[in-house]
DNA sequence: TGATTTGCGGTAATATATTACCGCATTTAT
DNA sequence: ATAAATGCGGTAATATATTACCGCAAATCA
């Protein structure tokens, strides 16, 4: 996989995780706050700046009341 | 997350990962060859050893000829 | 208007994944 | 019995994510 279809997928995650934050009515700091993580980095996450790990995929869902397959659901 | 939850998640996801490829009928090496990884990292994957990146579980998926979302329905 | 919330960029230290390589032991095929 | 395939452990260099800070600018609220 290349670097530019890796920075594509980051966004395309982003975009949906937002999404998803949104439909919510969530803040990034009550978010940060459900995971255990900080605002300034889902932020990042969000905005496609992160190539994150497994473990960080089921934390946002739990964080976000989600299953983790809705988070790659895009 | 803990060190621990983060290890027994990596686990069960290397067991669903591995029971995909099985039920496909694939090695490791055949796999590693549509994925440009190599046939020992995906041994390790499967055996729970590597907490991997969101653009390396597409890859997998793209080798297996499952949708990524499938690879987290465990 | 003043205060609070919100999203976001920057940074630096640390931890971790990535990658390709080697070879071995066991299983499977000829 | 011989050869090939398979799964897997070890390693070392490199790249990358993680984490918790700080503070700012714009939006929202009292």
């Amino acid at each position: 996989m290349q670097k530019e279809e890796i920075a594509d997928l980051q966004i395309r995650f982003g975009v949906h995780l937002r999404k998803i934050r949104e439909d919510k009515g969530l803040s990034l700091r009550e978010v940060a706050d459900r995971c255990d993580l900080d605002n300034s980095n889902i932020s990042k996450i969000e905005n496609g700046q992160f190539n994150i790990q497994l473990s960080k995929i089921f934390e946002l869902a739990k964080g976000l009341g989600v299953s983790a397959k809705d988070l790659l659901d895009f």
